[in-house]
Parts: C-alpha cells; structure tokens; sequence
DNA sequence: TCGCTTTGGTTGACACTTCAACCTTCCGTG
DNA sequence: CACGGAAGGTTGAAGTGTCAACCAAAGCGA
C-alpha cells in the first residue's frame, strides 16, 4: 500500500493480463452463445437452472438469492421481469408470511430445456475439450486458491448490506 | 445441441462451478477494494492505466477502445462522465476531423497513482502469492487455451456492429 | 471529381445492477 | 406480553452497458 509496492514484473503481467481477459470475455461469450440459440439471458438461465434443481422446481426467494450470491434488490428485479414474461410462477409461503415461494412455470421449463443443450455444449467445448485432465484440475486448484485467498482477505463478501 | 448432449459429470461439473464462481467473483471483488481504496471504478482505472502508458498520456478514441476491447458507445459514454469529473480532457485530433484525442488531467494522474499500489498489491496477494510458479504458468496456460477456443468458435467477437 | 463504403464518434432508448430507504413479519429477551 | 432488532422483500433513483440509429469526415474506385 506504501511507496515499496511490488510492482508486477513483465511475466507477471503477461498471466495477469490473460487472466483479465478470460473473466472479462468469458461471461459476454456466455452470455451471447445463451442470447443467440435460447430467448434466455445468463441470469435468467441461472435463476432457471437452480430452480430446475429444487424440489417441485420451487424455491423461496432468499434461498435462489443465497446459491447464487446475489443481493436481494438484483433477484427481486428480475424475478419481477420473469414473472412478467411468465417464466416463474409467484406464491405466498405457507410458512413465513414475509417470504415468497417462487416456481418454474411450464414456459420456463420449455426455456430452460431449450436453452440447456447449447449451453452445456458451449461450456463442454471451451472449458473441457481444449484442456487436458491434469489441466483441468490444474485450473481448478489454482481458481479455489484464487477464490480462498479472496474469502480470507474479506474481499469476497460484500461490503454490509445483505 | 441435439438430444445427444454430452452432460456434465459430477466431477465437471464442480469444475465449472469453480470456474464460474471466480469469473464471477473475481470481478466484483476487485472493484470493492478499487471503490473502498480510491475514488475509481474499475472502468475508469483501466482507460486511465492505458493513458498512463501512452505517449503523452494522450491517446485517440479509437484506440483506447481497442485496447480494452469496448465498444465505441461505452468508451463515449464513459468518457463523458469522466471528462465531467475532470479525469480526462478532449481536444481535436490534428490529423483526423472525426476523431478526439484524450488526454489524462493532472487530476487523473493523481488519482490512478493514489490507486495503483493498492490495486496492485490486492492483484499480487489473491493470484500471485496464492500460487506457485508451476501453478501460475498452468492458470495462463489453461486460460489461453480457453480464450482461443472462444476465439476459434467465434464466440470471442461481438456480433457485428464494433 | 463524383459517389459509395468505411471509419470515428455521439446520442437516446432501453435493460440491468447497485444503493439506500422502506415496510412487514419474525424472533429473542426482559 | 412487549419491545427492539434481524430477516425477507420491494421500490425508486442513479449509474452503467447495449443496441440501433444517426451524422460527419475519410478513403477509394471509376
């Protein structure tokens, strides 16, 4: 943080520079292959998928915002948008009055099955076909260590509310 | 993409939820320590850091654009408010009527250098100190071969319109 | 030089995320 | 029970990104 900063060395920068480019262009690659061959967008289709997994494809709201570490605001959104185009389906919780029951409708199912072969496809062949075993875990390992050192420099959470 | 779709196994599948979960994360956790450390967004850090590099700390529109890899309507929009906030100054390009040359204010200078040495010491603690040498060539490696796969299906590109 | 295409850039509408404020309900404790 | 805080969710405004339309200048071939 002071004036002896470790700068990054050339090689340093090369991985750096790789690595931001990979996440920064990954997700918009994802994100247009969903857009091209499904009428679903990246986070519809997560919302989607987690809900494809839940008993009875329902789910409270809290619990879809909590699997994808999303803040409240951001799923009650979208959930509005989704319900307007009726792929998820709204009920009052038998067991909390303050929560909502939030279901796959039979138009998100069709999406979602629609969607899905392409996305695995794509994910399949840009993830798995151009590594080999070892680099696969390889990339995994790395990516956790990446990920833990994040969770216990506390920059992983967010800064308070939700 | 036809009913023979290749799943994912379960052991792929938590490499992917790896993978994503720091693709998504990644990002979001660099722009908090950016935001809580300086007075910049991630964005902004990067047109001011590719300024910095530049002759002059002037660089055209265009190519500012292109190093980032942005479409034009973003950098435009971008700059607007940056100008606005005196980060950056426009003057007219000499040799091009269309286009402008941006340039980096004192203020701009100011504040990626009050940036940069937290920047770059949250980039050395969560990817470099993480990882042995062995590991980080195999993260640049596997992150390569992923970006040129996108590239090579053609998912890398933005549709057609820049 | 004329006309056509490309390039550089802006703009406005729309989509999405974030932030803070707010309301209701739940829960623990005195 | 009462009350004070925590949890679940919604809302509106502001910030940011995308998309398509647009304009002016540049480049280029006939």
């Amino acid at each position: 943080m002071n004036s002896d900063t470790r700068w990054l060395s050339d090689h340093e920068q090369q991985l750096w520079r790789g690595l931001r480019e990979l996440i920064w262009g990954f997700e918009s690659a994802m994100d247009r292959q969903l857009q091209r061959d499904s009428e679903l967008s990246g986070v519809e289709y997560s919302v989607l998928a987690a809900l494809s997994e839940a008993e009875d494809a329902t789910m409270r709201a809290r619990d879809i915002a909590h699997a994808l570490d999303w803040e409240r605001s951001r799923l009650s959104h979208l959930l509005k948008r989704m319900e307007a185009r009726g792929l998820v389906a709204r009920t009052e919780c038998p067991t909390d009055a303050r929560g909502f029951n939030i279901s796959m409708t039979a138009a998100g199912r069709t999406a979602i099955e629609r969607a899905a072969p392409g996305h695995v496809s794509f994910v399949r062949e840009n993830v798995f076909d151009p590594l080999t075993p070892a680099e696969q875990e390889a990339l995994l390992s790395a990516a956790t260590k990446i990920q833990n050192s994040l969770r216990a420099a506390g920059w992983w959470e967010r800064a308070k509310g939700d």
